[in-house]
RNA sequence: GGUGGCGUGGCCGAGAGGCGAGGCAACGGCCUGCAAAGCCGUGUACACCGGUUCGAAUCCGGUCGUCACCUCCA
């Protein structure tokens, strides 16, 4: 069984048919870079870094192309805010510099390229130009320079979300400037007298700068081509961006995207994060709380499409889950080095794991045979059966390869980190010469001394290990 | 008004007609000087009401609750 997939135009569960067999190309939308990166961005981008990750084990040549927003309406207010409103280019990429920080944090690999919107206007305006040729576009005629899609030309419109146009309810578009229909959507805007001159580019139509929607067209276009496997994205894009994205692209001659997919979206106490609430969790908040393998584990856990609600005690669960996978790793790690069995065969990922992966990208699932194989692990540790040890732990490192959570690499060499060392390992040493002459008291006491300082022990066989907790 | 979700044991979270995923927490046991870690065991879970079926958490109809999108959002 191959790859399958929950096409969200389709509404079902089909196989990955990749147009060129072996190759799969993948358009993501990526943020607008207005703000710092919260949590909801990072569930996004590692959402599609599974896909990407699960696509290259399964032997796929992923080209996956993941677009800068940087230039739009925030961010021209943003700037404005900061009180330089000719530098909204400097703001931009100052906050695309910090979600690259945020998605390398936890082990989100750089896409095959990431192009910014600011570098495809070419492409935009032919492609305007061909919708307008058309007879799918309009020049507005209020003088503004505004280039409209004309949602009426294009019957098929609402096909992504199922929506009728007759259904929609009017945007209550604040400036509905030279629209023929509330429902049309700007694919170029024509420069107003308050904006900074360095945010418009000259066009057939006036100066100007680009539509949201357009750019995703244009892009996937001039990197993937007019027709590709895979479109993805948040929940919350689907209407009216990726609906206008398809109808533009479409109207314009593209076959577009083959399957789109949606991934869920993070809520904070049952409620979607938005800035008017201002419960936004950003990235840098539950970094600092958390390990990168924790944070990564807790948004990739749930299934991609399901929403993951933050509350608290979150984050103590996945360090739970992490923890107890890792000392597996680190426990069978120190067994085997002492008596090292016959080499493990190679990092093969167990079947019902990769079927798992196989089915819509179903971690959760995946994550059980994770866990059983860690149990399993211990349980061999247990009874002394090293080969079946070594089996198990070269099945997780496997698994944990394959889903990029890092684990058990934290150990820090510093020399900091060595001096510790030295002096818990003294303090050890007392205590297991205190143990042996039974004195309990005094073998209780430096176990208690090391775990007020935050470092847990564990009495092994013939070692005591310690640990920073 | 339109469109699409969701409601599973103390919590998180899968599953999608029959054999109780997995994690966390709790309780009992093994191990331990005591712990810790680990292992073994312990749960009459599927919003509600009807229906279909030998059998429904899963299918159908309805009800209630809840969330998202239709305005910028990953």
């Amino acid at each position: 069984m191959g790859v399958r997939l929950y096409d969200t135009k389709a509404r079902e569960v089909v196989d990955l048919a990749p147009r060129v067999p072996g190759r799969v190309g993948i358009y993501v939308c990526g943020p607008t870079v207005q703000s710092s990166p919260h949590v909801g961005h990072l569930r996004s981008a590692l959402v599609y870094d599974l896909w990407r990750r699960w696509l290259a084990h399964r032997g796929y040549e992923v080209t996956l192309v993941r677009n800068v927003t940087d230039i739009d309406d925030k961010i021209l207010v943003a700037a404005e805010a900061a009180g330089d409103p000719e530098r909204w280019w400097a703001l931009a990429y100052r906050v695309e510099l910090e979600f690259s920080r945020a998605y390398a944090a936890i082990g989100i690999l750089p896409p095959t390229y990431e192009p910014r919107a600011t570098a495809s206007i070419g492409e935009m305006l032919s492609l305007t130009a061909t919708l307008i040729e058309r007879g799918h576009a309009y020049p507005a005629a209020d003088g503004s320079g505004d280039v409209y899609f004309d949602t009426g030309s294009w019957a098929p419109y609402g096909e992504l979300t199922g929506q009728r146009r007759e259904d929609m309810q009017d945007a209550e578009d604040a400036d509905p400037r030279g629209k023929r229909d509330p429902r049309d959507f700007a694919l170029w805007k024509g420069r107003k007298p308050s904006e900074p001159a360095s945010a418009s580019w000259p066009s057939p139509w006036g100066a100007g700068r680009p539509g949201w929607h357009l750019e995703c067209s244009a892009m996937s276009r001039r990197y993937l081509g007019g027709a590709f496997d895979i479109h993805g994205g948040g929940l919350d894009l689907r209407f009216p961006h990726h609906e206008n994205e398809l109808a533009q692209s479409r109207a314009a001659g593209d076959g577009f995207a083959r399957h789109w997919l949606h991934n869920g979206l993070v809520t904070v106490d049952g409620q979607k994060m938005s800035k008017s609430l201002g419960n936004s969790v950003f990235a840098h908040d539950v970094l600092a709380q958390a390990e990168p393998a924790v944070v990564r584990y807790l948004l990739a856990a749930a299934h991609y499409r399901s929403t993951i609600d933050l509350h608290d005690g979150s984050l103590a669960e996945a360090a739970a889950a992490v923890e107890r996978i890792e000392s597996f790793l680190l426990r069978s790690g120190r067994a085997l080095a002492v008596a090292a069995p016959a080499a493990p065969a190679a990092l093969e990922v167990p079947e019902v794991f990769a079927a798992a992966m196989d089915d819509d990208l179903g971690v959760p699932q995946a994550l059980a045979v994770l866990h059983e194989t860690v149990r399993a692990g211990n349980a061999a540790l247990d009874a002394g059966d090293l080969a079946a040890a070594a089996r198990s732990r070269a099945e997780v490192a496997a698994m944990t390869g394959v889903l990029g959570l890092d684990l058990g690499g934290a150990r820090t060499d510093d020399a900091a980190t060595a001096a510790l060392g030295v002096l818990v390992e003294g303090m050890l040493e007392r205590r297991a010469a205190a143990r042996a002459q039974q004195d309990y008291r005094t073998a209780d006491e430096v176990r208690a001394a090391l775990a007020a300082a935050g470092i847990a022990i564990e009495d092994g066989p013939d070692a005591t290990h310690w640990s920073l907790s």
